[in-house]
RNA sequence: CGGGGCGUAGCGCAGCCUGGUUAGCGCGCCUGCUUUGGGAGCAGGAGGUCCCCGGUUCGAAUCCGGGCGCCCCGACCA
């Protein structure tokens, strides 16, 4: 391709809005442009790079025995209805209505369909197990677009869904797609690593998130430096620490702590640091109050709470129902003497020598509390978001926190789409089983700002060959000059004859400007053409990834390229 | 949804506080000439509903009210 016969519009300032490497980088090199927020025309370079992702992406589902369909993007509400994730996924579902009144979702995800048409069409344990996936633009309503595709409200994704007969069919199906999905990620140039993840709406019982290490990650993950433990943040467990602790033997004492509500203000009142508070958080799950009490400078994990108490929702409780529970105001709920409600307690309060918590009595506190002594039989569970210098689950050797951009995530979801979609098959003596499914994700676009984030310098991109838009550039310094042209013409002909995915930049801009677009660009092999050159035969081939010059005799490029991409 | 910021030519910005001629600058774009190994020079030129609506005023990019849009932090989020 002629540069001046597509469309590069590169731009020599940052956009104002972009934050990140990734956004700032696809938009100079024009990539893309933003339609409105979270919403973007891929121009001819970023489209050629998704192209190669996806290209990617299908060859490794293909040989791992997937099979590529194309769902609609619009499904109808009864649908939803079925699997009810009508009202559950309300917050980012977009929704349109028909002339008619028909009520319609444009796809943020497709287990509704896809379980609908295997229920049709599959009926025997004979036909399993299939995993079906497609590529297709998926739309959800963000609460908070943001870094460009990273976190769009309309992006492409490849969806995948197996069903299988038997559990450990789905487990090797599960772990076929384990396996290409960090085949794909590794073609991709990325470094990519599988953490044990929440199933969050999705549901099921397993699941991993492939996370690309990156400081502007959005996901926060815990490391185990030591036997390789790696999760969520949300999913992280933690082994409880045992430290001997001698407990305080003085007598409980109320204080009074007029306004004194939150743990900073307690920390200035009392002087003291956060870890000695017992916060306690009134929570309400699928209605039924609950208290969850923790040291004051850590915070819940809700989604481990969540699991824990089986809850479908949970959320913190009304200032109400925590008056009713706790016969105070906001701010000075404390276990000691709460009774009638079922208290929960996180390890770390455990730990507490001399703790304070709330009175149940507005604008009072107590200290000294031992919670051995006062709060005797509590449960104890691990309830933390996990933090730096937390223990391994497995090891007990202390994790750090990492920053990550999730690229795919899969899950073992077992049967709940299957039930209730009617996805059911006979088994060997005739019964009716529901099939076992998984389902397994790969964000395309993010994965490809993802590869930006891990492959730039301070000039732009450095493409990958493997997802790079063109293997080679020629950068003619002056084609209108009848020697440095026609020497430029005559290998992009040969360069093309010979399958190479070339770009001839033939603009007549000046030199500079053209070597800086080649950095920003990053495609990984550049060929300069200029009087030089041609007045020594040689030409100059450079690597983006390295500042190695190579000369080689001009007849000898093509043949050169072809055997060194 | 809460907090903060922004909206002036394709991009990046100044002007606004303290209202006053034809609204500026850099880059980009067009024409011509010269130039061509790391963001060229000279000359000429095009391009603006100053986000929108309303108000105040003799007069609004500027002040006031409302709306819309965009970005950041948080909440939220396969």
């Amino acid at each position: 391709m002629k540069w001046t016969e597509t469309l590069i519009v590169t731009q020599r300032d940052n956009p104002q809005e972009a934050e990140i490497p990734s956004h700032r980088l696809m938009i100079r090199a024009g990539m893309m442009r933003k339609l409105a927020s979270g919403l973007y025309t891929y121009l001819p370079l970023g489209l050629k790079v998704l192209r190669k992702v996806e290209a990617i992406v299908r060859d490794e589902l293909n040989r791992a025995g997937a099979i590529e369909i194309l769902m609609p993007i619009l499904q109808p509400r009864n649908l939803w209805e079925r699997s009810g994730r009508w009202d559950l996924m309300d917050d980012i579902m977009l929704k349109v209505k028909t002339h008619q009144g028909q009520e319609l979702v444009l796809g943020p995800t497709h287990e509704e369909v896809v379980t609908d048409l295997v229920s049709r069409e599959i009926s025997s344990y004979k036909q399993l197990p299939r995993n079906l996936y497609q590529i297709n633009t998926k739309f959800r309503d963000e609460i908070r677009p943001r870094f460009g595709v990273m976190r769009s409200r309309e992006f492409i994704m490849k969806d995948g869904y197996s069903f299988d007969a038997d559990d450990e069919s789905a487990d090797r199906s599960y772990q076929l797609m384990y396996d290409a999905y960090t085949r794909i990620f590794a073609r991709c140039g990325l470094t990519a690593m599988p953490v044990e993840a929440d199933t969050g709406v999705m549901g099921g019982n397993q699941s991993h998130e492939f996370m690309v290490p990156a400081e502007t990650g959005e996901d926060a993950i815990v490391v185990c430096p030591d036997c390789g433990y790696a999760a969520n943040v949300e999913q992280a467990e933690i082994k409880p620490a045992h430290t001997t602790v001698t407990r305080t033997e003085d007598a409980i004492e109320e204080i009074d702590t007029p306004e004194v509500r939150t743990v900073e203000e307690l920390a200035e009142f009392f002087q003291t640091t956060p870890d000695r508070f017992i916060k306690t958080l009134i929570y309400t799950a699928d209605s039924q109050p609950v208290t969850v009490l923790i040291r004051g400078d850590r915070e819940i994990n809700e989604s481990k709470l969540r699991r824990l108490l089986g809850a479908a929702e949970l959320e913190l409780a009304d200032e109400e129902t925590i008056r009713r529970v706790t016969g105070a105001p906001l701010g000075f709920a404390g276990p000691v003497g709460l009774s009638g409600i079922r208290i929960i307690a996180d390890y770390t309060v455990v730990l507490i020598e001399s703790g304070i918590t709330g009175a149940n009595r507005q604008d009072r506190h107590i200290i000294n509390v031992n919670m051995e002594r006062d709060c005797p039989g509590l449960e104890y569970h691990d309830l933390a978001v996990a933090v730096d210098g937390d223990l391994c689950p497995g090891c007990g050797t202390p994790m750090k926190i990492r920053r990550g951009i999730e690229v795919g995530h899969v899950f073992k979801l077992g049967t709940k789409y299957s039930e209730s979609m009617g996805a059911m098959v006979k088994d060997e003596s005739g019964g009716e089983k529901p099939a076992i499914m998984g389902c397994y994700g790969i964000g395309i676009s993010r994965t490809v700002a993802a590869i930006i984030e891990q492959h730039y310098d301070e000039k732009g991109i450095i493409w990958p060959a493997s997802v790079a838009p063109y293997q080679v550039l020629i950068l003619a310094i002056n084609p209108g000059d009848p020697a440095v042209g026609s020497v430029a013409e005559e290998l992009y002909a040969a360069l093309a004859e010979r399958g190479i995915e070339v770009l001839y930049d033939d603009r007549s801009a000046s030199a500079g400007v053209k070597f800086n677009d080649s950095d920003l660009i990053g495609i990984p092999l550049r060929i300069t053409i200029g009087k030089r050159a041609v007045k020594s035969g040689e030409l100059e081939v450079k690597r983006r990834d390295s500042d190695e010059v190579i000369k080689l005799p001009t007849a000898e490029v093509a043949d050169w390229i072809v055997s060194n991409l």
